[in-house]
This record gives structure tokens, C-alpha cells and sequence, in this order.
DNA sequence: TCATAATGCAATATATATTGTACATATTGC
DNA sequence: GCAATATGTACAATATATATTGCATTATGA
């Protein structure tokens, strides 16, 4: 499933998926298809993205 | 840095790291591992773990 | 319309999570 | 103290996240 949050959290920072990926340190390909729901990142990198686009696990990355 | 809002997340529900990890469908290493600190579960995982557990994301696994 | 940036997508390469097995050390109940 | 269970640890093997590159497609603005 796409990852609907995270994008808008990135668009409502004026980020593109290689601002982002720059700024989390990884690539935009990463970036992308997390977003796309084309896998299954690591915490550490989810927890890179929440802070970057100042959020936490539950607002990105938790589905009730 | 070790995990012990899991620890005592799984101890709460009466649960051995094995017994975890059967319900999380696991090995009982990951699930140690994870306890102390020393790697970076996937977010798949993470999430399994906390509906296991009838917790959240940010409470077991969000630092801040 | 044209140029440019943003995004999707695929193939291959590498790093690392996760497993299985096995053993050592703690911990707990008797 | 002893037996049983729970937990830490190590190593090799495998699965999968992530990087890299390159190209196709879709926006977006002049």
C-alpha cells in the first residue's frame, strides 16, 4: 500500500523525493518506493524521515 | 542503545522472547536482538511486534 | 510547444537483517 | 544445589533492503 502520509508530510515541506533523500541520506530510488509501498524500510531509516520532515513513527508509519 | 520499552511491553503480556517471536513469526535471535539494541529491525517487523504486543509504533520503538 | 525537473521503473551490485544451529550463561522453581 | 527454562552470543548461510545507473514518463512553467 502507498504511503500517502509520508508524501504529503514531504510535499507540505516543498521537498522532492531527492531533497528528501538527500537530506535523510539515501538515495531517491529509496525514497520513492517507500512512498510507493514497494517495501518495507528500516526503523532507523524511518526514523531519519520522521525527523527530517518533523513527524514521528505513528504519523508516517502506522496504520490503524 | 537497548529496548526496553519492548522488554517490558512483551514481560507485561507474560511472554518469553520465544514466545514473542512465535507470535510474531520470528526467530527467537531477532527478537533478543532487537531487545538489546543491536540492529535495526524492518518496519514490517516492527509493526507485527506492536499489534503482538497491543502497542504502538511510537510506543516501543520512538526515541525523543 | 519546448525545456526542465520530478517521478516511475528495471537490472545489477552490495550491505545488512534474519535464520539456523549450537553453546554458554543467567534465572527461576523445587 | 539441581533441573529446567530463558536469555545472550557466535558463526555461516540466505533473504532482502538499499545503492547505482540509466532510461521512460509525467508534470510544470516559460
Amino acid at each position: 500500500m502507498k504511503n500517502i502520509k509520508l508524501k504529503l508530510a514531504r510535499v507540505e515541506k516543498d521537498l522532492s523525493q531527492e531533497a528528501l533523500a538527500q537530506l535523510v541520506g539515501v538515495s531517491r530510488q529509496t525514497i520513492g518506493l517507500i512512498e510507493l509501498g514497494k517495501y518495507n524500510p528500516s526503523l532507523s531509516l524511518c526514523v531519519s524521515i520522521c525527523k527530517v520532515l518533523s513527524k514521528t513513527l505513528n504519523d508516517l508509519f502506522w496504520e490503524e
